[in-house]
DNA sequence: AATATCAAGGTAAACGATTACTTAAAAAGG
DNA sequence: CCTTTTTAAGTAATCGTTTACCTTGATATT
């Protein structure tokens, strides 16, 4: 075990409280000498205030929670590194959980969680809405990232693209290149804000019609694009393809290019995410680019900056670009 | 605040040793009427204990550490999932740190973790093996995974597979092939045990020249595949590169295909680790599969039986396997 | 000179669990 | 009926900090 304060206190012939008061710059009556003895001693012995101690007694752990669906999945450690970078310069540790999208899961990390006294939690597209109220009466600082859920008037913090309007501008773009026949591959969601809803607006403006047979949702994953392009071209012909994230795109490109069709020119191909291997896929995907280093900062901010100076929660829009790259 | 013990304790009428011995399952002198009493109460409160007091009392936390050079890169989340998930399963929680492979930020991160009172250690790549004794002094439980220490009669584990054979498979696969003059990129390393053995051996044993002209050693990352190629090819003639992972491959890949040359029949590429992405490259890159998932899993498994159970530590090689795709 | 202020530091009670030790009552043994 | 053992539960110290409050001696104020 390591030293603890009490025996740099007797090294020092002082009492704890005057090791803790220098340690924590409450040292306004601590005199010139003692402060350099004790702070020599701390120094030769390396001590490190034992955090778990200090939290027990003051409440606050200097720890956050992320809780993800699936670390695994590319776009997640961008924000997963935005958070630690930003939660590290502030003296806070992140603690992750996986939670594959369950429910069960997601409860069950956040109750691990709240007995480690994590002193705030992100969540990246988390599951139940319903859960919300839960968290919101534990009364622990929240943000949620890439997540539609309304915090308007709560103090759940919000970090978010409008991906919305995002896949709204790309299938805009694949129209002006003069495609008809639209494809759109992305996760299943309830939620009436999401890509889908660019999707079909973007669609409707153009006058073109919202045709059921064209559209597949399932997971963000690469078998849902190689399944969804199965299942469509099976029966129908196709132009173009918006897909809901990169993964997706993958997928498809890879099963459109076994049909023996060429990416662009026999069908246009977007996706959303930009991650790090859109640029590697070939051909090189044309995507729109979210920014998730910075969201993953943001939240972290945001969130810190709450518990330590109770700055309050708000709603952050960040902005979204189109990567223009070979698939359309 | 959530309920303490305490108070569960005072609704149940009872003292909080009661509830303590309960809750551990040390309650052969409980009444079954006081312990159903106090599950219900307990059941009704949802009452969590708080892991951090109990974690001070034990000194011990359920809680591990896990220190990486960077998440970003697609090798890691993979052995992260596998850490957490075996992890989770056993009751602990684990806590990332990247250090970026920088000696300061490696250490900061390892006494952070300290002071956190982490039961166990996972360190993958880490940097300076003159660290190592230090770990060992602290006396902390500590796995390397995928990191080439001497860790024989030691306290620490090691899970690892043996990437220099691998190499080596991989450079007889391009000589058997027809290479003539095959390159090597990939991070530098001062580990003799490293990849670059097993291309010397490989070439050594085929009675071909080893050309310090055609190797270029950096980092584990695209940009050193693109500078590698571009280096190499200025002044060089290639008809094969081995790169150290798969990464570097996506680099010198793009590289390669941006002069105009074809992969395979103008210039072979193989890779190591096989991350996800690999199969999405164009051409599909051939490449040695790590079981990166698995690696998290034994090294999360051998730390927490070390931990809970006094189990040994060891060493344990995982296998790796040729996947052979297009690029060769 | 008596009192007030201040500097420098110490005391001890928290924080929320665990656990070695004690106690009280009941059951068993003689 | 008295002693011993067993059962059921409680007491209080402890883990390593922080912090509200106290003490002491010195200096300043009136």
């Amino acid at each position: 075990m390591s030293i603890t304060m009490k025996q740099i206190a007797d090294l020092a012939q002082v009492s704890t409280a005057t090791v803790s008061k220098i340690i924590n710059g409450r040292d306004e009556h601590i005199s010139q000498a003692t402060r350099e003895k004790v702070l020599s001693i701390i120094e030769e012995n390396s001590f490190q205030p034992n955090t778990v101690a200090k939290g027990l007694r003051v409440k606050k752990t200097s720890t956050i929670g992320f809780v993800l669906p699936d670390i695994t999945n590319p776009f997640f450690p961008e924000i997963a590194r935005g958070i630690e970078d930003v939660a590290n310069t502030m003296g806070f540790a992140v603690v992750f959980c996986n939670t594959d999208n369950e429910a069960k899961r997601e409860q069950a990390c956040v109750s691990f969680l709240q007995s480690k006294m994590v002193d705030g939690l992100i969540f990246t597209r988390s599951l139940r809405k319903s859960f919300f109220e839960n968290y919101l009466s534990m009364n622990i600082p929240t943000v949620v990232v890439d997540r539609d859920v309304d915090t308007a008037g709560s103090a759940i913090g919000k970090i978010y693209v409008d991906t919305r309007a995002a896949v709204y501008d790309i299938t805009k773009l694949l129209i002006g290149k003069g495609c008809k026949r639209i494809a759109f591959i992305s996760a299943m969601s309830t939620s009436l804000t999401d890509r889908y809803g660019g999707y079909c607006r973007a669609l409707e403006e153009s006058g073109m019609p919202l045709d059921e047979a064209l559209v597949y949702r399932e997971y963000y994953s690469v078998e849902t694009g190689i399944r969804g392009v199965e299942t469509i071209l099976a029966t129908q012909q196709v132009d173009g393809i918006i897909c809901g994230n990169d993964l997706i795109a993958a997928g498809a490109m890879q099963a459109v290019r076994q049909k023996g069709l060429n990416i662009p020119s026999d069908i246009r191909i977007v996706g959303v995410d930009n991650i790090y291997f859109s640029k590697f896929l070939y051909p090189p995907l044309t995507t729109v680019e979210q920014p998730a280093y910075e969201m993953g900062m943001a939240a972290a901010r945001m969130l810190i900056n709450n518990i330590l100076y109770k700055e309050p929660m708000f709603e952050q829009k960040l902005d979204y670009k189109l990567i223009l790259r070979e698939t359309v």
